[in-house]
DNA sequence: CCACCGATTGAACGGTCGTCTAGCTTTCTG
DNA sequence: CAGAAAGCTAGACGACCGTTCAATCGGTGG
């Protein structure tokens, strides 16, 4: 057992958020997660200030989590280690989980990850352009976020995808399938170019019929 | 105006649709919704049962709307009607806005809704297969889910994106900026082949050592 | 004109939730 | 070892929520 030496200010903080991306923030009351974390209501708030607080320290733990893991392997190489990267399978589903619904719920601290991850994604292409690697775009910003939002779209829906691939998605075996998929994809590509243009040029006719009907009314 | 001669269930379905995806479900109010549909708290109950079921009925309506949107022009060629176009362009944000957080909270029709969009997805790579369009894989099903979980990506995380582009991507200029990145993304891919396969090899050396790690324990 | 029926209201009820407070227990510290 | 500080609990309070219900309104068919 790893959680019965935990504090109980820790477990609070585990409880909830496990509670929150599955019952929401409205669903979630404060006697569940002290009940959860086997502690009394009061010290909930006694440790949190309030329940808001609660959950912006979640939101906040998770987020620096994430960006810890993001950063350390590239730092001191410790990729190579086994125990980070069993650290990471093990504890990555409930902070992966409360990842994709703080970001779906717009989460202030999860807005900041994202832009620190699309400012990352951004001077990645800058790299990537330079080694002759991708075709520079008139829109480098834009396509880098699209890519983001593409790439943690599982994040997000990993429930969906779950159920329609049979395995959880966020545990490893699930976890390297889809990857790997995603990868193959953003490597070859999928539409046929002669296909693109063609639904291209309907769409931009779509726009157009839309902008004259509006100036029209 | 539009909404003035509208009933008052709809009014209040109008409302529940936009409050929900907003302020989550648990903050959205009986009181709230009526007050929003100018109607009494009571009325909301009367035509909806509960607040549970006024949810519910908005899960299927968004759904509902679409799924007719989606099959209307495919089945008698009105992509060419202006009037349709100009409707989906004028509808569409609050219904995808709610689509977004409807499957990110994982409801029943929204699920639905997405298994139907993954079969047809299916059934689109096999006949793509067999005009030679895209290889085959071993794993169709996953390909498929993968690639529809990117697609959707934008539609959960539209805020994130919206910001990063400073223009409402559920707005008619953003979506088209956005499906024509997307579009050309999947067709042309971005990564190097090269740098694939490399990458591929260190997650799975990376997963081989986590599996050893847990038999060893 | 009356009887009826759905739409609609507004007040009220029971329950639960977040939060506060007073006090008890444990741990640290000088 | 005394006492302060922090951890922690039980109980209560006020607010607000979802829901109920009796009563009213407005139109429609007999």
């Amino acid at each position: 057992m790893r959680s019965v030496d935990l504090t109980a200010e820790a477990r609070i903080r585990r409880a909830a958020l496990e509670m929150f991306p599955t019952r929401g923030v409205g669903g979630t009351t404060v006697r569940a997660i002290a009940s959860a974390a086997d502690v009394s209501p009061g010290l909930v708030l006694h440790h949190f200030g309030s329940k808001e607080g609660l959950l912006a320290t979640c939101d906040r733990y998770v987020v620096e989590t994430i960006r810890r893991y993001k950063t350390e392997p590239l730092a001191d190489g410790s990729l190579n280690d086994p125990g980070f990267l069993a650290q990471i399978f093990s504890i990555a589903p409930p902070i992966l989980r409360y990842l994709g619904w703080s970001l779906a719920r717009g989460a202030d601290a999860a807005a900041a990850l994202f832009d620190e991850m699309l400012n990352e994604s951004v001077r990645m292409f800058a790299v990537a352009e330079e080694q002759g690697i991708v075709k520079p775009t008139d829109d480098d910003t834009a396509r880098a976020a699209v890519l983001l939002t593409m790439q943690l779209g599982f994040v997000v829906l990993h429930d969906h995808l779950s159920r329609a691939l049979d395995t959880d998605v966020f545990e490893m075996d699930g976890l390297t399938r889809v990857t790997a998929l995603m990868m193959d994809i953003l490597t070859h590509g999928l539409f046929d170019p002669v296909a693109l243009q063609s639904t291209r040029e309907s769409l931009e006719a779509a726009t157009e019929m839309v902008r004259r009907e509006r100036r029209d009314s």
